[in-house]
DNA sequence: CGCCTACTGAAAACGATTTTCAGTTTCAAC
DNA sequence: GTTGAAACTGAAAATCGTTTTCAGTAGGCG
């Protein structure tokens, strides 16, 4: 599920939802963002296109995203929650550790690991949640060659 | 890091810190429910050995703990933090959707699935944090032998 | 126009976690 | 055994992110 109005508009249409100013300015914030958000970030981001936007809708619109799988929850090890562009149906999320930018990545062949933890534990799995962090091209780039530069970088 | 006394008393006295018999309640309930448990089911659990222990010492124990990589915290795509006894030094857990029981697996071969994701995003990656979820076996024979049954075994 | 339903933001409520604080325990030095 | 310093404790208060409540608004359709 892409995040462009069309496929969102259409989407929320099917569910007898409107996609109004103050959703528009969610979604679009999260697209453009690319990188994971909590949701006060995300409340900071879609105020710029809509001031009067408050943070309780930021939470049920983030919600009703995340149902239509617009937008995905992510976690790490020592934090939680929050919330990047969803791409393909099943993908996983590379975080950058620097910048925050989330990046997804479809080549998801899991099955050895997972038959591997199946035959060790016993288990019979039914989901896995994968997710990695690491240092995204431009912030290495950027490490490397120009120490100075932050690793915010475009996008 | 296993969670005997032992190991964790010697971990403590490494810190200048001491295994009191609140710690010692918390260390003990985390070992024995072996399933994934939030802080209050902690709480509740470590408090049967020890009725006066507050649920502030829970918290901060848990967060020691935490940092001696004696528990681990667990994510899941829609839930968030829960504790459960560490075993080996990178291992994943895998969580039974129906009793909660947590169980490591440490075949963990994931440098296919690492470099896959490099490749495609670009990315450097620097750590992965794998967590699967499914049926254990208990509960998987309970489910087709006995439907009665609740997934709840004895481990 | 008027009705109906989805939608809105502010404020209140909420639950989980952290901080504060005054008192207790432990341990080493004496 | 006494003393003092530091770790530790639980209760209560404070804090934080999130959800609920509520009275009002917006938009489609008769």
């Amino acid at each position: 599920m892409a995040l462009d109005a069309d496929t969102i508009s259409r989407s929320f249409a099917a569910r007898g939802l409107r996609l109004t100013r103050q959703r528009r300015a969610v979604v679009d914030a999260v697209a453009e963002a690319g990188a994971s958000l909590s949701a006060l970030q995300v409340f900071d981001a879609a105020r710029e296109r809509c001031p009067e936007l408050g943070l309780t809708t930021v939470y049920r619109t983030l919600e009703v995203l995340s149902e239509i799988g617009a937008v995905r929850r992510v976690h790490g090890p020592d934090h939680c929650e929050a919330f990047v562009p969803a791409g393909a149906a099943h993908g996983h999320t590379v975080v950058c550790s620097r910048c925050g930018h989330a990046t997804e990545f479809t080549e998801c062949d899991m099955h050895e690991v997972v038959d591997a933890a199946a035959r060790q534990t016993g288990y019979e799995i039914t989901e896995h949640f994968l997710q990695l962090s690491g240092v995204c091209a431009a912030c290495h780039a950027a490490a490397s060659g120009v120490p100075g530069a932050s690793g915010k970088s475009t996008g």
